[in-house]
DNA sequence: AGATAATCGAGACGGTACGTCGCGTCTTGGA
DNA sequence: TCCAAGACGCGACGTACCGTCTCGATTATCT
């Protein structure tokens, strides 16, 4: 017993009680981000029930609860999992702020790439839901923050050490705060609808964060 | 003569909110408030129901639902509410940012009392639900913004024009904007727990976003 | 006052604990019992509602629970009060069976007078309704027998003693137990829909009432 | 190989009492019938409501709704069901009037039994509810009729006929309109509480019925 | 190749909450 | 002074989903 248990190698599969995961179906999987990435895109979160999905994807109730902990579970690793296609479909990387030595003309370029994206409804859907539960449920709010957002952020503390390293930004400015600067305003806009979002507003942003708003 | 029958004009049912506001029972709406705020704090908004709401204010359900649309309309009353209240209780105009002639110390303080107010379990509670119920509910959010977000930040304009026309702040800059690259980083900190947050670290946000990241 | 009040001849008005009913709406009165007739004949008994009967009838709810006790109770009144008037448009007296000293065929003319009573949809509804909730409830059956269904049988009784008197019937027959060999039968059929009613059938009834089921 | 949504098919909806009867829990089903018989006789058919039943079988309302239609549905086929136990447990066939030869005595027996169950509380209640159902509800009514009324009538009719062949009853009498001279009378004192039962009572009847009212 | 065991679809189940309807009581404002 | 209008506390309605639990009927690896 204890030999066959050993024999298969703990993916990650953090701490949720997954069964076997060599058993698993991917067919019954793939329809099942399917269908919650449809419905939430349709009906919107609430009204997206395990039901709803487990229906329209032709799956029984149990395989859902078998693999997922929440609705809101299912859906994250449904939009990771678009993501990850997104992107083996763009064939390469794009893991990177590209660096032409003009730090605002880069973070104004990434920036506006931001706004078209945060526009593109397939992609409107899911994110609000899931950035959504992750502030009432702080669980999965973190897990949320550490597979979704951070990974993203990164990128900038990333660039921004660069502009250090070239001059193009204070030695003693930490890289993680200083992100935030255009970073969140933009994100605020989006999540709560206070204002519009546009490329010339992130344009400002990143003027704004880079020469400060007193008198030089 | 006759008995004449009314015609049942049904009322356009558009605005179908508020019967009769004279003859509500401000006993009950006060006790429906009460009850909103201690269950959203005791048991977390998810599971504070309207059936729950009704018993704890010893209310029948139909009179909660005759005066409001939606659990999440009950909370953003009731915390509207409790907002008055507390100004009222503290008597005094405290609706403005206080102007020492230093912006950045102003700021400072502001912020730092924020930090402290978004500690408090009795505003985390509330605010974080109907945060998350505007991300999702795009007409709930905006009322959310337009009644509890934006007077708040107006204050923040106010001052900024105030320290443009002291000429601490350069007269191109959008104080609307402006405010957003202090504001919004704490924000999405305390919303999303994608950093924790303290006094120091809006110390550090106000002087980057005075002085800029690039160098001087 | 005094005046006034014995000005109205008291109905049955048995126990109820009516208020001043000199002070009584005879308008609101009539639009009620309207109401209740025109509800039960359009939705039925079960969805005649107070509520239903008052908004119909242009009144408040408290008239009807001022003077009523009960849906069963209104209904009652009004059906009588239909009754009454028929009677008035009728104009004469039909108070009693006919009387040809041939009691077979007196019977019979009754009981497909009867019949035909049965089948009109107007008086269909209420009398199923009211025969329900007297089955049911044992307090208003008393009072529903009393007021409506025993006037008719005592006809019946006296009928049947007519023909005691003519030696027509032997003379140690129960009138009152005499009278179910035909009523009851019809009854039942009627009220409990075990088996089709027509003229062939009630005239089958006397028949068999009068001269038995055995060879003679 | 793509996933293959079925067709959301809606099965007609006309037929849809039943789901699945073998995936039918019968602990559940005998609960619900137990406590539906219990309330009617404890609170009264009109107190006993689908939720009261559902809790006092300690079952979701769901599995009530799910197999039957109505409140009158699940006590009729709870009150079928206590004749059938009731029959098994008495073991033998008393499917059957007896027949001694002597017709008048097999009937009054039989009648004064009857006149005996009426009176039993744990048959009066649910008896009279269901019929009072029967009475306004034309399809239950026919439903009950068939099933719990018609049957036993039906064991008359074959007395009777056998009183024909004997020749203790006339060769032109129906059957199934002679039975209701007896039968009917006893019912609608019953049902309606016309009058009070008793053995004297439907002795009386038997004998008119069988003798007629007229002198011989 | 067959045995064996987990996963699968389906959906019944005990529950909780939903949003609505009607009850019978109580209050109010206009006639 | 009435009385229509309707708010109120309450309780039940019938529905939707929850998460758990059986059911056969496939799979899919391991003997």
């Amino acid at each position: 017993m204890a030999a066959q248990k050993s024999a298969h190698a703990q993916p990650p599969a953090s701490e949720r009680p997954h069964p076997d995961t060599s058993r698993r179906n991917q067919r019954s999987r793939r329809a099942i981000y399917d269908a919650a990435l449809a419905l939430v895109a349709e009906v919107g979160y609430p009204k997206t029930t395990i039901e709803g999905i487990a229906a329209r994807a032709g799956v029984g109730k149990q395989t859902i609860y078998r693999w997922w902990s929440s609705k809101a579970d299912v859906l994250l690793e449904a939009f990771l999992d678009l993501g990850a296609q997104a992107a083996q479909a763009a064939g390469q990387e794009t893991y990177a702020i590209p660096d032409t030595g003009d730090l605002a003309a880069d973070l104004k370029a990434v920036l506006r790439a931001t706004v078209d994206e945060l526009r593109d409804p397939t992609f409107e859907a899911p994110s609000r839901a899931l950035a959504a539960e992750g502030i009432v449920d702080e669980q999965f709010g973190r897990e949320f923050v550490a597979t979704l957002l951070e990974p993203s952020l990164q990128l900038y503390v990333d660039r921004l050490r660069a502009a250090q390293d070239a001059g193009q930004v204070r030695a003693e400015v930490d890289p993680r705060i200083a992100l935030e600067l255009f970073v969140s305003p933009l994100a605020q806009r989006w999540l709560q609808h206070t204002a519009p979002i546009s490329h010339a507003y992130t344009d400002t942003l990143v003027d704004y964060a880079l020469h400060g708003l007193a008198p030089r």
